[in-house]
DNA sequence: CAGTGAGCGAGCTTCCGCTTGACTT
């Protein structure tokens, strides 16, 4: 063998291979091989900022592998991706691998085609270690900001919290965000809806008033005017007017579109589209980049042009505009384009259709539209009024892209008054009849909590993190309780209606469902609380442009204007001295508040976060008397908790007497309320009260649970049971932890709500298996 | 799902960015 090549993944290897022919071999190094090591900062201050670097436990394997072929090798090419970690891996590669600087050849390319890895093939060159550097000091800064400050949030707030460049900022908006809406005051206003007829009652006209009143007494007076008005079409105004496509995906749009599209969590959608990837049907899945290949140019216009004529094509080339991209990869995209569908799991086919879609219309003509604004003047006998209703239509010339996709928009629920309709042909001067008038209540709406998808658009809007670790963002700052996500129910809200028919003005009353906002993003306490204590000593750090302006420091390294150490140190002083004044002068934060005093006995209420998290504390710490402690329940704040509700949670657990020689024990835990017995846990049913509730309906409840529990102990000795026999392999029905599942030939489907495992038939557990939902194994935490 | 919450002190926790495995109801 003469020639070895290294790239980042393996799939791309398998690739590559086939490209390359006999001569060569294609490895993988699986991303980063070495890093600083997990337990202890690994930066040696005192000697110009040295890392020390040490190949992680798993990779050991792979790198003798790498080791055992370089030997094998005449010729060892790094072709790592063309950004700046690609770079730091290549050299990691030439260092760990004790490969020759002066024969080893750094090789990259862009897109997986044989022409473009041929052409990198003949223009090898050597790793800039300017580059090199510029990464060496993102990992240095990255590694001193977490680990510098981390520990002072352990000895002022709670064991175990993290703070970080990224983290941090990602939940200061949240936290932000949610102050908004707290001083948010909503403002109701009426809008001014009509139907006309013209003359001989041939048409409807839909139409808004231009004008929304504040102040109900002044719509009320407006209608009374409209009563004995007079309505003509006053002007029609068309233009013309067009729409373009969005551009291809990258890691953000795609989260963002998977998510309001398909209600994909963004670590869904890296998951989904990983396996898209592996299977060779996407282009890499993690990018910032907009740009499509030549190649992929090619074979899009083909195939828009096939399928809709050549008046549809227009190739089209993106601009990334991203800060900080690094555009090592091409746009997502599908591998090839005739491929309309695929044939895989549902998730997987509908984002894929997904991909193919927003591709193909990225390279398709603009979308032409017909804009007409029809103004419907109102006069009474005074002459005409100010207002005007306005009627907007729409109407599509030439479809172009359209044809198959229209981006979506954050917005939950679409704007009534943007509702476009073809309009009836109206002529200027006709006279319009009032069939019906409405004044309507509205109330504005507080700005919208954060999505997972919406809150990496912020961020990658700020140039905040990479299409590598947005997912994984999500998922810190919701392991460490900064943030939850939750839905949250409307609310109703009361609205008055003045309805305008037959010369009569009624005004009802109706409530109407505001607010239902799912899957949010609420900061919790201790995200608030960690917050403000981020803010009052860290703020440079929290400084939305902080990443930006050390970005651009990296940059001038990377160009060879700036020394990496130089740049870390001028960082490092200042910041350092300001973690050991923190740690000396910053008080122990525990967010507490004094809720109130506890009638009964004259102590003070606290509600604070503690080591294990939140509580409510009876009596004061100082006071000879210790204080009594009681931990919060999933849903209370300290900042919203009542003395009610503060003083209800020392009256749990209770214990409510014996049965069986065993003590009953009634309380309320992290996941509501339950009852124990003889080490046993029982839930609560929603209509008993745990403060009330006696031992007799306690036993019942005990009894109950037993008795579903033998019964399914019962249904589950019938199983797995074998259904029949399928092309040769047996079809079997079973009961897993997570419901009822057909196996066959070594695959796991899960099985629709409405069939029954015990009666299933070999027809139906065929559809199950052809409608082919498998049940992955759940991924379990390894064992440290 | 309990217990804990002050303080003593050993020993633990933590960053961002690049990439996949092996787990098997």
């Amino acid at each position: 063998m003469k020639n070895l090549v290294i790239v980042e993944s393996p799939t791309k290897s398998k690739t590559i291979e086939k490209f390359l022919g006999a001569d060569y071999i294609v490895l993988s190094s699986n991303g980063h091989i070495r890093d600083l090591s997990k337990k202890e900062m690994s930066i040696d201050i005192d000697h110009g900022y040295e890392p020390e670097y040490q190949i992680a436990e798993e990779k050991h394997k792979l790198v003798s592998d790498l080791k055992r072929a370089v030997k094998e090798a005449e010729t060892v090419w790094l072709a790592s991706d063309e950004d700046r970690e690609g770079e730091a891996i290549a050299w990691h590669l030439q260092e760990t691998l004790k490969l020759d600087p002066s024969t080893t050849k750094r090789i990259v390319f862009n897109e997986i085609t044989q022409k473009a890895i041929l052409y990198a093939i003949s223009h090898p060159r050597t790793i800039d270690m300017n580059l090199v550097d510029a990464q060496q000091a993102r990992r240095v800064l990255d590694r001193i900001v977490g680990y510098e400050i981390s520990p002072i949030l352990w000895s002022k707030i709670k064991p175990a919290l993290s703070a970080g460049r990224v983290q941090s900022v990602a939940v200061r908006l949240i936290v932000e965000r949610e102050e908004e809406i707290k001083n948010f005051v909503s403002q109701s206003f009426f809008r001014v809806t009509s139907q006309f007829l013209t003359k001989g009652g041939k048409m409807q006209v839909h139409a808004e008033l231009n004008h929304r009143f504040d102040k109900p007494d002044e719509a009320e007076a407006f209608m009374n005017v409209l009563k004995c008005c007079n309505f003509k079409v006053e002007s029609i105004d068309t233009k013309p007017a067009k729409r373009t496509p969005a551009p291809p995906f990258t890691t953000s749009t795609l989260q963002q579109e998977a998510s309001r599209k398909l209600g994909f969590s963004v670590a869904r959608t890296m998951q989904i589209a990983q396996q898209l990837y592996e299977n060779g049907f996407i282009t890499y899945m993690r990018t910032d980049s907009v740009n499509l290949s030549d190649l992929a140019l090619d074979m899009t216009r083909e195939e828009v042009s096939y399928m809709y004529g050549e008046n549809y094509v227009k190739t089209r080339r993106y601009q990334t505009k991203t800060k900080g991209a690094q555009e090592a990869h091409e746009a997502i995209r599908p591998t090839d384009m005739s491929k309309h569908v695929i044939t895989a799991e549902t998730p997987q086919r509908r984002l894929y259709e997904l991909i193919w879609k927003r591709t193909i219309a990225s390279q398709m003509a603009d979308a032409e539209i017909e804009k007409t604004v029809v103004d419907i003047s109102i006069s009474n006998n005074d002459g005409p009024l100010q207002e005007r209703f306005i009627c907007q239509g729409e109407q599509v010339r030439f479809d172009g892209f359209l044809k198959v996709y229209m981006e979506s928009t954050d917005d939950d629920e679409p704007d009534e008054s943007e509702d476009s309709h073809t309009l009836p042909k109206l002529v200027e001067g006709m006279p319009l009849g009032l069939v019906v008038a409405q004044a309507a209540e509205h109330h504005t709406q507080h700005p919208p909590r954060y999505t997972e998808a919406s809150l990496v658009k912020k961020l990658e809007d700020l140039g905040i993190g990479r299409p590598s670790t947005y997912a994984p963002t999500i998922s810190t700052i919701l392991k460490r309780e900064y943030v939850i996500k939750e839905d949250r129910e409307a609310q109703p809200v009361d609205c008055t209606v003045m309805i305008l028919k037959d010369g009569e003005l009624d005004t009802i009353k109706r409530t109407e469902k505001m607010g239902s906002e799912k899957g949010k993003l609420f900061p919790t306490d201790i995200g608030t609380v960690v917050n403000r204590f981020l803010m009052e000593h860290f703020s440079n750090i929290m400084d939305y442009n902080f990443t930006a302006t050390v970005e651009h420091d990296f940059d001038d390294i990377a160009a060879g204007k700036k020394e990496w150490r130089k740049v870390i140190d001028k960082f490092y002083v200042p910041f350092h001295k300001n973690i050991k004044l923190t740690q000396q002068n910053s008080q122990r934060t525990s967010g507490e508040r004094l809720v109130g005093v506890d009638p009964k006995t004259g102590k003070n209420l606290y509600a604070k976060i503690g080591r294990y998290g939140t509580l409510v504390q009876l009596g004061d710490t100082s006071s000879e008397e210790k204080p009594k402690f009681a931990s919060m329940k999933k849903g209370q704040s300290i900042e919203t908790i009542t003395l009610e509700e503060a003083l209800a949670l020392f009256q749990l657990p209770r214990n409510v007497g014996m049965f069986e020689d065993e003590d009953v024990i009634v309380s309320i835990g992290k996941y509501g309320p339950y009852v124990r017995h003889n080490g046993l846990f029982y839930s609560l049913s929603k209509s008993d009260d745990p403060y009330e509730i006696t031992l007799e309906r306690c036993i019942e409840i005990i009894k109950i649970k037993r008795q579903i529990e033998d019964d399914k102990m019962r249904l589950r000795a019938q199983f797995p049971r074998v259904v029949g026999e399928y092309e040769g392999h047996t079809v079997a029905s079973n009961i897993g932890r997570y419901g009822p599942y057909i196996s066959y030939k070594g695959k796991n489907y899960k099985m629709p709500k409405e069939i029954d495992p015990l009666t299933i038939s070999l027809e139906e557990a065929k559809d199950v298996i052809m409608e082919g939902d498998i049940r992955k194994p759940r991924s379990r935490k390894k064992k440290a």
